[in-house]
RNA sequence: GCUCCGGUAGUGUAGUCCGGCCAAUCAUGUCGGCCUUUCGAGCCGAUGACUCGGGUUCGAAUCCCGGCCGGAGCACCA
């Protein structure tokens, strides 16, 4: 611990600059875990959580637990543990154990009788909207009154009951001024088969049970969630109270916005089954692998989400936030190729024989090693439809070759040199080799597909590559067959 | 309605706890210049914010009070 090694000094520093915060009251090691609901895949919120308990569990070290809360059967999409973990991966962040909280019920039991004995807990048999009634006004039911036995009794025939019945209440206090704090329920009732597990259990925990009771046999030291669980961090800090374990460290942080994004499962779920979407990987969609089909990078995501970091003010997220950082990998790794999305055919008039023949192209302007593309050039190529409308008798450069004309509907052979582009002000533009194209698709943001024309090198590329289509944006190539299709990143 | 919590440039974020070094950081965006056979990138520059009103103080983004605006929760969901 005497000398700091440089790595780490200027890894210090950059997450100070990144504003990160140290986490409160650490003591050593941390562990922190990751507890989404198996309702579907991950989506960007989720990354927020996963990113920052990673980075902290980074930073202090000790572990990363992922665990799956499932506790209530009707909310379980079985493929979506498989998804979650995918996701995870996806996103580079490793979790040392992993805990499914339905292989654990029966501990749930457990301490939920053991919190009867101690009195703390109260069999309620009143129907929902009568409890809620009395406790808007701060009064017990009378089941609250009942003797540690008695409830007992009732626990054990629990079992035998149908949904509704009864809960098992976890006493707090019923002058709590927030009433949503007041006596709220621990386990409940739940005639519907578990994914998972089936029917081997009809008494289930809530959330806020099965959570603190994980939270504490698993050793949590911090927990970061949403602000959206302030009340149920302070009703949970009654059940530690109650059995007299240690209150981790809650951290809240705020609301997640994406500009024109549902980011929730259950509205992506729904747009699934209407036909809105075309899957959980829909480019209209919030989720991971949405985004990840489109060309964004995790290494992006991390960024923005360590910038935001767990401050409780909520947070809106705009797309150009997020392309500006994926640029920033993507720039480097991208090749380039032309691409042209409104092709139309033109024949050079007048082209010197002289400047046929094949144009060498960088991969990469930076990046001289990664070799050239070839680009046969006779005179008849594609080009944009839209260049052409917009420069009308004007000049036009098709990079690296010549300088054409655009006029009374015909392409003219002007001049060759760069200088003389300069000179006319002419606008540069891609080209791509009548004799050699290759048929793409575009599939843009909204899902519209565009049909286009690439030059012939595109035919090197492996699906997943991103590329730069110049003068079009940066593109991830999704699949080759039965054509290659793109997904439109961004610019 | 009740309970709780926020409000720094277009967006995100640092600074707020322990008032002065904040005429306020960094990122992204936007605009301009340079460079470059495109766009982008790079380099240089510009842009633009402490929600409002009082108070305390020699001094307030920072502390106090009030208003305004915004958010979360008020489930036998997580």
């Amino acid at each position: 611990m005497k000398n700091k090694g440089i790595h780490e000094i200027v890894k210090e520093r950059k997450t100070e600059e990144k504003g990160l915060v140290d986490l409160p009251h650490v003591e050593g090691e941390v562990v922190l875990r990751f507890a989404p609901n198996p309702s579907g895949p991950l989506h960007i919120g989720h990354a927020r959580a996963a990113f920052l308990n990673h980075e902290y569990f980074k930073r202090y070290g000790g572990k990363l637990i992922l665990r799956l809360e499932d506790t209530d059967p009707r909310r379980v999409d079985p493929k979506a543990y498989q998804m979650i973990e995918e996701d995870l991966t996806w996103l580079g962040v490793k979790w040392d154990e992993k805990i499914i909280q339905s292989n654990r019920i029966n501990l749930y039991h457990q301490y939920a009788e053991k919190l009867i004995e101690l009195g703390q807990a109260y069999m309620c048999t009143c129907p929902g909207d009568e409890f809620k009634r009395l406790k808007d006004q701060s009064q017990a039911c009378t089941c609250r009154d009942l003797s540690i036995n008695d409830n007992l009794k009732l626990w054990k025939e629990m079992p035998f009951m149908s949904e509704g019945e009864a809960v098992l209440r976890v006493k707090t206090d019923i002058n709590h001024k927030n009433p949503a704090i007041r006596d709220w329920v621990a386990m409940r009732i739940v005639d519907f088969e578990h994914p998972r597990i089936g029917t081997q259990y009809n008494v289930y925990p809530m959330m806020n049970f099965a959570v603190t009771v994980d939270d504490h046999l698993q050793g949590i030291t911090h927990v970061l969630r949403g602000k959206d669980h302030l009340a149920n961090s302070e009703k949970q800090k009654y059940l530690y109270h109650h059995f007299g374990w240690t209150v981790p460290e809650f951290i809240h942080y705020g609301r997640l916005k994406m500009e024109d994004v549902a980011l929730s499962t259950s509205q992506a779920r729904k747009g699934i089954n209407d036909g809105v979407y075309t899957g959980w990987d829909d480019p209209h969609l919030g989720t991971l692998r949405a985004v990840s089909k489109r060309g964004i990078r995790k290494e992006a995501l991390e960024e923005l989400m360590l910038e935001i970091g767990v401050k409780i003010a909520d947070t809106t997220i705009t797309w150009k936030k997020i392309y500006g950082l994926n640029r920033n990998v993507l720039e480097e790794e991208a090749n380039r190729y032309f691409a042209v999305f409104h092709p139309r055919k033109v024949v050079i008039k007048y082209l010197p024989g002289s400047f046929k023949g094949v144009i060498k192209r960088l991969k990469h302007p930076d990046f001289p090693d990664r070799g050239y593309r070839m680009l046969p050039f006779d005179g008849i190529v594609y080009l944009d439809q839209i260049d052409l409308n917009n420069n009308e008798n004007k000049v036009l450069r098709l990079m690296d070759s010549v300088n054409i004309i655009f006029k009374d509907g015909g392409i003219t052979f002007h001049s060759s040199s760069l200088e003389d582009a300069r000179k006319f002000n002419a606008q540069i533009v891609q080209w791509v080799p009548a004799t050699s194209s290759i048929d793409v698709e575009l599939v843009m943001p909204d899902n519209s597909i565009l049909k286009g024309l690439a030059e012939s090198s595109i035919e090197e590329l492996k699906p997943n590559d991103v590329v730069q289509l110049e003068r079009v944006g940066f593109a991830r190539l999704d699949e080759i067959q039965p054509k290659r299709k793109f997904y439109f990143a961004h610019k």
